[in-house]
DNA sequence: AGCACGCCGACT
DNA sequence: GTCGGCGTGCTC
């Protein structure tokens, strides 16, 4: 039989590179690949993982052709998911193949999990009988299969006693499935007590599930049991066989609701975040893939988990920026679990208690269905709030604190109960000074102040985590021990607050303070009494009750309003709402004091009044008129280069070569606010459309007409920017 | 993204 | 005289 004669087959592999397209690769005889395989191909010098594709790419010379190597034994990436890559792809610009590599993260996972050893009873009795052996046949006489170790954990004997029975012949060995990593959830395991709007709500949502693509906007006050209602479809989708996921904001801090999740289902849902253990991280992704795990909560990148039957998305606090990654693919994961939802045609559930501008105007158009909780659960009351007009009340000198707000912490503590200040600043001070020559200091790679951490005894750049010892003199003047911090981190809160309350137990909630499992247990200690006084940064505000914490006192409201961003009033208003409501969740009185120089702020009088309404109507009311999103579409275009020079020249390039649109103009380019980070000068374009725009088109004929990127100019274009620094 | 190739400075 | 810096180009 002569070689020619068999057709050669070639499928389309999406490789982990910025390729524009899936590339080409012949399939060896005999080898059964599919849509969605995940293979290994080589590339280059190289191999690689990739995702058979299964769309037309461009002819390719069959002198390139070169073979698939391997087909991992895997479940393919379903249909859904590839649609999937294509579209983040197409919105973002990103490349497919860099959008298809975030499916490809655990690459140990691509092979099956290996059986455990194990050992059954064969039957068999051992020569002599002691004690020891005697727990150990106890356990394992009625024939189930155990691990050595663990059948010896449980007669409570050393592994040696159970191997010197194996040698005897007593076991035979057997393969045991690699267990589960989280247990399967059971959605009759606790009917909950909902109240009647909860029930309501619940019901609303369980009737989209299973009915097809729909996105639901879930708006209920912090304590008014969103959670609980939305757990509800959790249950209908699992009862139907699908698989869920859980899309939360900062995954450290969702201890909570993994504990109320297993309280509802007696079974933990699978994490899913980028401080994952490996092995842990591998063995989700490969039960995920298997449709063995049913549930994830996980951070904005479990969007990309091989999924086999996703029948339900939630994004719990969708208005929060952490769902915006800023790094290679620039994408929005609420936006984008809104198109997984149509994709997959299944129910996107966005919940929040002060949803985002662009959800808000969605529900109002009737793009997005709208279920309101509006009322606290049960017990728990509103907490009463008030501005503290800090320039009628300023603090003592040095310090940061009113005396109101002080009064009320020594009331608080004195009462047993808890209180929590709030500053969303990071470290000791974020400006140290020289008071002899005026010198300050900076970091050399950034246009940023060096933030003081005290505790660490470090200046540290909050930009690229370059961190340098404080030193005792002025490294510009030389001049000894007369450094000054300027302005106020959590740090320093806590040194004032210390030093009024010396017998109090203070602590200090910061996400500089190490991992998941540290921050965990720190949560878990202040919700068990173990602090009388929090002193925390944005992490406390995000998700966590603590039951006895009945006043929260936000050190500097104004801290966000100051930079030109257009969504600073709310985000700021979003985030005091969080942090405010996490006082007084279960019943007890409790009180939020606002430290505000502009008491008068909308956003401040939105907060104090509770009139969270009038405000967004105000902000939307905003948006439309300057033709900003939803009501128009934005695209950043940042160009980034070794010096200021070639970044200004390129960025200035690239506007000269923007194509003329009768919706779509471009302004800049500009300095970026952050003009230089971690070395690099950044000059910042905006393109700026009308609300039906094409403005990935437009975009791609700008870049497909711009200069050469050489040396090193990067540019960098971020559909829908969440950040304008 | 990763990797090799290729052309100019300080060293065993 | 070589080792190695990272600029440029390519990967089916």
């Amino acid at each position: 039989m002569s070689e020619d004669s068999k057709p050669l087959r070639v499928v389309p592999v999406m490789v982990p590179m910025p390729a524009e397209r899936p590339y080409s690769y012949s399939v060896p005889d005999g080898m059964a690949v599919e849509p969605g395989s995940i293979v290994r191909v080589p590339l280059g010098p190289r191999e690689v993982s990739g995702i058979v594709w299964d769309t037309p790419t461009d002819k390719v010379d069959p002198k390139k052709l070169r073979p698939i190597s391997h087909v991992f034994d895997c479940p393919p990436i379903d249909e859904a998911s590839r649609r999937f890559v294509d579209w983040v792809a197409s919105w973002t610009l990103a490349a497919p193949g860099m959008v298809a590599r975030m499916y490809l993260r655990a690459p140990a996972a691509f092979d099956p999990e290996p059986p455990l050893e194990g050992i059954r009873w064969a039957g068999n009795e051992p020569d002599r009988m002691t004690s020891a052996r005697q727990r150990v046949l106890e356990l394992a006489r009625d024939g189930m299969a155990w691990t050595r170790s663990g059948v010896a954990r449980a007669a409570g004997v050393s592994t040696t006693v159970v191997n010197g029975l194996a040698e005897q012949g007593i076991f035979e060995e057997v393969k045991i499935p690699a267990p589960p990593v989280v247990a399967l959830p059971d959605p009759e395991y606790a009917t909950p007590t909902l109240s009647p709007n909860q029930r309501a709500a619940a019901d609303e949502l369980v009737q989209k599930v299973g009915a097809g693509f729909s996105t639901t906007l879930l708006d209920g006050v912090t304590g008014s049991g969103k959670t609980e209602v939305y757990l509800e479809a959790i249950a209908a989708a699992v009862r139907q066989g699908k698989q869920v996921l859980v899309l939360v904001p900062e995954i450290a801090l969702t201890a909570a609701f993994l504990d109320r999740f297993h309280d509802r289902f007696g079974a933990k849902p699978a994490e899913w975040h980028s401080d994952l253990a490996p092995r842990t991280r591998e063995r989700v992704w490969r039960q995920v893939a298997e449709g063995r795990v049913r549930v994830v909560a996980g951070a904005r990148s479990s969007l990309f988990l091989p999924f086999q039957n996703l029948g339900l998305i939630v994004v719990d606090e969708e208005h929060d920026p952490a769902y915006k990654q800023e790094d290679r693919v620039y994408y929005s994961a609420r936006d984008m679990a809104v198109v997984r939802g149509h994709l997959g045609k299944f129910p996107v559930v966005l919940a929040s208690a002060t949803p985002s501008v662009e959800t808000q105007v969605n529900a109002l158009q009737g793009r997005y269905s709208k279920v309101v909780l509006p009322t606290r659960f049960a017990s728990a009351a509103m907490p009463d709030l008030r501005a503290i007009d800090m320039r009628k009340a300023p603090p003592a000198r040095g310090g940061f604190l009113s005396p109101a707000l002080i009064e009320e912490v020594a009331k608080t503590i004195e009462r047993k109960e808890q209180a929590l200040l709030f500053l969303n600043r990071r470290g000791y001070a974020p400006l140290t000074l020289c008071r002899v020559c005026g010198h300050r200091f900076q970091c050399e790679g950034c246009s940023s102040w060096l933030v003081e951490h005290r505790f660490r005894g470090k200046l540290v750049c909050h930009q690229c985590g370059h961190n340098e010892h404080r030193p005792e003199a002025c490294p510009s003047c030389g001049t000894l021990d007369h450094l000054v911090a300027c302005g106020p981190g959590v740090e320093r809160i806590a040194e004032e607050i210390v030093q009024h309350f010396p017998d109090a137990r203070t602590i200090v909630l910061s996400s500089d303070m190490g991992g998941v499992k540290r921050l965990r247990l720190e949560f878990e200690a202040v919700a068990n009494g173990e602090a009388d006084i929090v002193v925390g940064t944005q992490l406390v505000a995000k998700g966590h009750n603590f039951p006895n914490m009945t006043l929260v006192g936000v050190v500097d409201a104004d801290i966000g309003l100051a930079n030109g961003d257009p969504r600073a009033a709310e985000r700021t208003f979003q985030l005091l709402n969080q942090v405010t409501g996490r006082a007084g969740r279960t019943g007890k009185k409790s009180l939020g004091l606002i430290q505000t120089y502009q008491p008068h702020h909308p956003v401040m009088r939105a907060l104090v009044s509770g009139q969270a309404e009038a405000f967004y109507e105000q902000e939307i009311a905003a948006r439309e008129r300057e033709h900003l999103p939803p009501f128009g579409r934005l695209a950043a275009i940042v160009v980034s280069a070794a010096t200021r020079a070639e970044a200004e020249a390129h960025a200035r390039a690239l506007r000269r070569v923007a194509p003329g649109s009768p919706d779509i103009s471009v302004l800049g380019p500009a300095e970026a606010p952050l003009a230089v980070v971690a070395g690099r000068h950044r000059f910042r374009l905006l393109v700026h459309g009308e609300r039906k725009s094409d403005i990935q088109s437009y975009l791609r004929a700008l870049l497909a007409a711009a200069p050469k990127e050489r040396g090193s100019i990067r540019v960098q274009v971020d559909v829908d920017p969440q950040s304008f620094l």
